[in-house]
DNA sequence: CCTTGCCTTGACGCCGACGTCAACCCCTAC
DNA sequence: GTAGGGGTTGACGTCGGCGTCAAGGCAAGG
């Protein structure tokens, strides 16, 4: 297989094979006219690399799954390095959600403080009179 | 005051307020010399911009913000248009934080796996003599 | 005079994961 | 022949928010 054909068949494009292979992560095979040949092994590894990249792995962090896949386990995870990494990757994203949680409470305090402000110079231009809001309803007499 | 001072009380650099300046969202007055000048007011819309940004708003995304204080409101966020920026930065905030809560428990999941994976294969090295665990704990006759 | 320190503009570097273009080769079909 | 649809390498562009030089100006202090 060729690497247009690869790249279809893992949704993804030739520029990132080369990428990939230029980085050293999934080197190629060339057939007589220089053209990269790949197998169905090659497939499994850039699925594995895709699954990762999908989860927001960097492309350093694919690489103990890629080898692991390569040194003949059934699994890219089957090997110590790659649990390494996914437990890597469990702390930054629980630190992450964790800050991110914080800002949206901040931003939505800061949203519900603003808007409790326009409303009150709302109420503030609807009644010029006084600025104690002292249940004067009727708001006829002066 | 000048440019070194005004970074330093707002605890930023020189490049970034000539960043600031170059995409026109703190312009600055010169003086004789041509140096840039600043006053009290410019050191609260840099204070706007640099919490924002802390927030991980993008900067086009503080420039209402900065708008509304220079337009004379009373706090950044005393605008319709600051407002909107809040409530899409809260539901893009809502979004993100829910993708990486997924990829979390998805990771969480391939880590589980993979270890209790491991673990049988363990058990499995330990126990050479039959594929199936029944309860032969002796392990002495065969 | 010279140094020190602050300022100026201009321009390139960085990071990651590619996109995009240029110029060229190879094989096949018509 | 020639057009088309693969492939190759090389190199520059993208995005944001600055960092980091380089080369020079201007004022005060010794």
């Amino acid at each position: 297989m060729r690497i247009g054909e690869l790249a279809a068949r893992a949704g993804t494009t030739t520029r990132t094979l080369r990428y990939y292979e230029a980085r050293g992560l999934l080197p190629a095979r060339r057939d007589g006219n220089g053209h990269r040949t790949y197998d169905e092994d090659d497939l499994r590894l850039l699925r594995q690399i895709r699954t990762l990249q999908d989860f927001g792995f960097d492309l350093e962090e694919t690489r103990p799954f890629v080898e692991c896949l390569r040194a003949g386990h059934p699994e890219g995870d089957s090997c110590p390095a790659s649990l390494v990494v996914y437990r890597r990757k469990l702390a930054e994203l629980d630190a992450l959600i964790g800050q991110l949680t914080a800002v949206r409470e901040s931003v939505a305090g800061q949203l519900a403080r603003a808007e409790r402000a326009r409303d009150e110079l709302a109420v503030e231009a609807l009644a010029p009179g006084g600025p104690e809001p002292l249940c004067e309803l009727g708001g006829r007499e002066r």
